[in-house]
DNA sequence: GCCGTTTTCGGCCCGACTGTTTTCAGTCG
């Protein structure tokens, strides 16, 4: 089950929709949208306030704190209930289609009675929607394109959702009796930035107590298999989760095979026949003795095929089996190993929290360093001024050493225009320690335009990070077009680093791209992008979506001692 | 619906782009 505090920003969210939906008040609905992300960031337990406690909480009114205690109370929200009866969920879903917002996915409701994006898509294609007053055949177009992003991602959960419910699975299955241990495996174990289903593997003689554990959850909804040595159930959010249980004895050979790649696998199986062995989920085994050579752990499987252990980060089938070989396996970077943070916000512009209160979680979380980056004043919507700005930097200044032996930067998250421009002349530029420059905007450029806004961006001496590079949302927007070898090359020799951004929304750049862009020198940025205190754990996902790009702490500069990272900074100004 | 160094009403996230229209509505960040 999500955090209480998630599942009530989702009900808030959604109930914001759905009054946007029956054209009630924007300015009310936006009250309760500013509410469910606040809900939803806020680092205490929801669990046991009351509607006053819930009214401390910035954005909770007298309102909204009454429906939250409803729900807490009753597990219901009334006005919810009643909206819902009068949308269909569909219409809600056709909402979220790109270019689709509650206007057009009400008036389609309305005038054609379409109320699934299904049959949305049949009307677009049938030319139905062109007689409706302001829409026209591009517009068909693009919901037919935008439906297509969104399928392509359909049925993938991102890696944090995952992660959570793989989480509370596994420990539920723990607890059974006679479980000797459990974790998660598959595509998720291997951090895939979104996993279609969530694989448990645990080990029992005796798998009844373990399966019941999972078939009883409440958060399952449906079991598709039930059988000794596996279960599929899907649960109450639509994911399919399938337990494996086999023996103590087996568990590493199984722990290979349940973690896969494919690809990995078969070409570990390949090797394993060369030397005249099987390899299956129940063991390494002598092919002509059937003997048994290794399966109580992983290691123990690589090691019977002489290699190392391969980090499951890895196991892609990229050439990681042939670097294990020749002994040149990076050593990956591990959480540990970041000093820092280089792209965060507070409630000056679109963050939850006051700056005191991203310092001191970021202090807990035992960094030696972090950069407050709130963003820049062509992000119109954020309303920054140079006056804010300085106001800010002040602040900052007036903090330190506040916070243990926590050294604070002051940045900004610059806008790159379309022609590559940034926020603010070159002097006020110079007063920040460090300026992350993103792309918001001026996502349908060519490749041309796009790759030479992202050069600009690197040629400039006052950006030392290109924030989010390809501007990906997973499952909801495909990143731009831009000539990525030129934007490496660019990036190494301007000394600019890639951020590897660890929202769960957006982990960009992605492995791939990590993979190439290193091959340039290029040098990264693992960062939380943190809106809230809750984020700044986001870290992880970016660390797991280094690691997949092979990334060492040595090519990541936020796992430096400041005062390189210090010099690295400096040196792009020169 | 929320909020307050313009404080109990009247603002609130502004500006640009897209596609449909000839002056604008809807969407997005």
């Amino acid at each position: 089950m999500a955090r209480l505090n998630d599942q009530v920003g989702a009900l808030l969210q959604e109930y914001a929709d759905l009054l946007l939906l029956t054209g009630g008040d924007a300015y009310r609905a936006r009250s309760y949208e500013k509410a469910a992300r606040s809900v939803a960031g806020h680092a205490g337990d929801l669990d046991g306030l009351d509607a006053k406690g819930l009214q401390t909480i910035p954005g909770v009114g007298k309102s909204t704190a009454g429906k939250i205690a409803e729900y807490l109370g009753t597990g219901r929200i009334q006005a919810l209930e009643a909206l819902r009866a009068d949308i269909p969920p569909g219409v809600r879903e056709i909402m979220g289609i790109p270019t689709v917002g509650p206007k057009k996915a009400a008036l389609i409701h309305r005038e054609l009675g379409v109320s699934t994006v299904d049959e949305l898509l049949d009307a677009a294609r049938t030319g139905r929607l062109d007689d409706l007053p302001g829409l026209g055949a591009r517009t068909a177009g693009n919901i037919v394109r935008g439906i297509q992003v969104l399928r392509s991602g359909a049925g993938r959960s991102l890696l944090d959702a995952a992660l959570a419910l793989a989480a509370e699975i596994a420990a539920a299955v723990r607890a059974a009796p006679g479980c000797e241990r459990c974790a998660h495996a598959g595509s998720l174990r291997r951090m895939r930035e979104s996993v279609g289903d969530v694989d448990i593997l645990a080990a029992a003689h005796d798998s009844a107590p373990l399966m019941a554990a999972l078939t009883g959850l409440p958060l399952t909804a449906e079991v598709l298999v039930g059988g000794p040595t596996k279960t599929s159930v899907r649960t109450t959010t639509g994911v399919q989760v399938d337990l494996r249980v086999v023996p103590p004895e087996d568990w590493g050979a199984a722990m290979v095979y349940f973690t896969g790649s494919k690809a990995h696998n078969i070409k570990l199986r390949g090797r394993a026949v060369k030397a005249g062995l099987k390899l299956s989920e129940y063991g390494l085994f002598d092919a002509g003795d059937g003997r048994r050579i290794a399966s109580r752990t992983e290691e123990e499987v690589y090691a019977a095929l002489g290699l190392p252990w391969i980090p499951p980060e890895l196991r892609e089938d990229r050439g990681e089996i042939e670097a294990a070989l020749a002994g040149g396996l990076p050593v990956l970077v591990e959480e540990s190993d970041l000093r820092g943070d280089l792209h965060t916000h507070t409630d000056l512009t679109d963050g939850l929290a006051p700056l005191e209160e991203m310092l001191a979680a970021a202090h807990a979380r035992g960094h030696a360093y972090y950069a407050v980056t709130d963003h820049a004043p062509d992000l119109s919507m954020q309303r920054m001024t140079d006056a804010k700005m300085l106001a800010q930097r002040e602040q900052l200044r007036s903090q330190a050493g506040r916070h243990g032996r926590m050294r604070l930067l002051h940045g900004t998250e610059l806008n790159i225009g379309p022609d590559g421009g940034v926020d603010w002349p070159a002097a006020f530029l110079a007063g920040f320690d460090i300026c992350v420059a993103s792309i918001h905007s001026h996502f349908g450029l060519d490749r041309d335009a796009q790759t030479r806004r992202l050069l600009r961006a690197c040629e400039n001496p006052y950006v030392h990070v290109i924030g989010h590079p390809a501007t990906r949302l997973l499952g909801r927007r495909d990143g731009i077009d831009a000539d990525w070898e030129a934007v490496y090359a660019a990036c190494a020799r301007t000394g600019t680093a890639l951020e590897v951004n660890g929202s769960p929304e957006r982990l960009d750049l992605g492995d791939e791209r990590i993979a190439a862009a290193r091959r340039h020198g290029v040098r990264f940025a693992i960062d939380s992008d943190a809106h809230a205190v809750g984020h700044l754990g986001n870290l992880r996902y970016g660390v797991a979506t280094a690691r997949r790009g092979g990334l060492t702490a040595d090519e990541v500069v936020n796992t430096w001692p400041l005062t390189r990272l210090r010099a690295f900074l400096r040196a792009k100004a020169r």
